[in-house]
DNA sequence: ACCTGAACACCGTTCAAGT
DNA sequence: ACCTGAACACCGTTCAAGT
């Protein structure tokens, strides 16, 4: 019903070599990029060793040379997307202002979400390897970059924790949000699961029904800019 | 490592009958009820029917009479969780300014993300039965009790639509944040992932020293109250 | 009506064995 | 050095059979 399906049917899987042939030799990178592939296209719960090891070619046990375990590599499909957004935002040219970099910051980040919304969800609830590693910004480097980046702006040691902190829970809200409505492509029927669960019918929530008209245009553009403004606004104020 | 543990020992059940005895005869709630105890206490990970039958004194067949299959069962859950926070919010009194009110609601959904922090994550991360709900209050019941409430306060339908995403994005963050280092446990030994995967030398990441120190300290409180107290501010501003 | 035994198609993981 | 076969202990789910 949700992501692994009730029937275990058979996913067609690619016989053996097909796709984009997966260059020959085997390694942590090319297992870990073909991981976040099939997260991207199949969702996490699909994601099984057995099952990784067929699309690239080999059996599973063939993966454990590389990587100790299933949880091991859930954790490393999330260091591979935050590889991604430290190449994507840190190698840019730090701008004028500290609104704009953090503008930046921002976007990136987002984009993140938005290129990866099946993945996105383990970037926000893993536990972080580093319990003061703020989900979902989980990557020392990436972090140390950021801080860094503030601290060009002059931002003191204890202001760049505060920023880091709302910046960080900011993130987290809008971003799972929006990944949740990209990742799973159309829930399906949509009044079909309610039903079992609560009395569905919608004219007992009078209200609802104008909420779902004035939610479904995709607002999550202007949400995120207006709420973005109002953080760096609130970090202009705790700075004076 | 993470939610279930490489090895798969087995988990210490309880012989058929201990703990509170679960009143004799089975049912939809009983098997709910049990099912949030269990994730509260081993994790989602660990719920599995064959367990949760086990814990119900009854083999893992016997609970497919009242739940259509595992991933129901977890919606199931959440729905159960929702039910409880609507006992426990809509039925109070509602104060009288709207500000109380955001209050009053924003306190009780934290309260269930501090009483269930490892049923939590499902609320926020399940794909909502109705797309324009969303998490964490993914109950229709909740949601137009909370605009029947803004109502109340003189909200016209248009800005309950832009209250109501405010408030749970922001709580989204700022729960799912705090539910994340309240349901783990001890993180165990705290280096020990970190370095499989990056260099875990943190004299090469120094602001994240002092970053540690400063998070460290459970900020939770006055960080949820100050970023609450700004999200009445900032609705205030949208009103005028 | 309510539960179980047996079976099926899957898992993750280990390890001795192959090349 | 790198991969596999076989095995083990688990899964979710179905269904005919028991009471």
């Amino acid at each position: 019903m949700t992501e692994d399906g009730a029937k275990q049917v058979a996913l067609e899987l690619p016989a053996a070599d097909a796709g984009a042939p997966p260059s020959r030799r085997l390694g942590r990178q090319i297992i870990l990029t073909e991981a976040v592939r099939f997260i991207d296209t199949h969702g996490r719960d699909r994601l099984t060793m057995r099952r990784l090891g067929s699309v690239l070619g080999v059996e599973a046990m063939a993966l454990y040379r590389y990587v100790p375990g299933r949880e091991q590599l859930l954790d490393g499909v999330v260091e591979y997307v935050m590889n991604e957004l430290y190449e994507a935002t840190m190698r840019q040219a730090v701008p004028e202002s500290w609104q704009e970099y953090l503008q930046q910051m921002a976007h990136g980040v987002r984009a993140l979400a938005v290129r990866h919304p099946r993945v996105f969800p383990l970037v926000a609830t893993r536990p972080p390897a580093a319990p003061w590693l703020r989900p979902p910004l989980r990557s020392l480097r990436w972090v140390e970059g950021f801080l860094a980046g503030l601290h060009l702006h002059g931002f003191s040691r204890l202001e760049s924790v505060g920023v880091y902190r709302a910046f960080s829970t900011f993130l987290l809200g809008h971003l799972l949000l929006e990944a949740g409505t990209l990742g799973d492509g159309q829930s399906e029927s949509i009044g079909d699961d309610i039903e079992f669960y609560e009395s569905n019918d919608l004219n007992e929530y009078p209200r609802l029904l104008e909420l779902s008209d004035q939610l479904s245009q995709d607002a999550f553009d202007v949400e995120f800019e207006d709420a973005l403004e109002d953080l760096i606004n609130r970090v202009a104020v705790m700075r004076t």
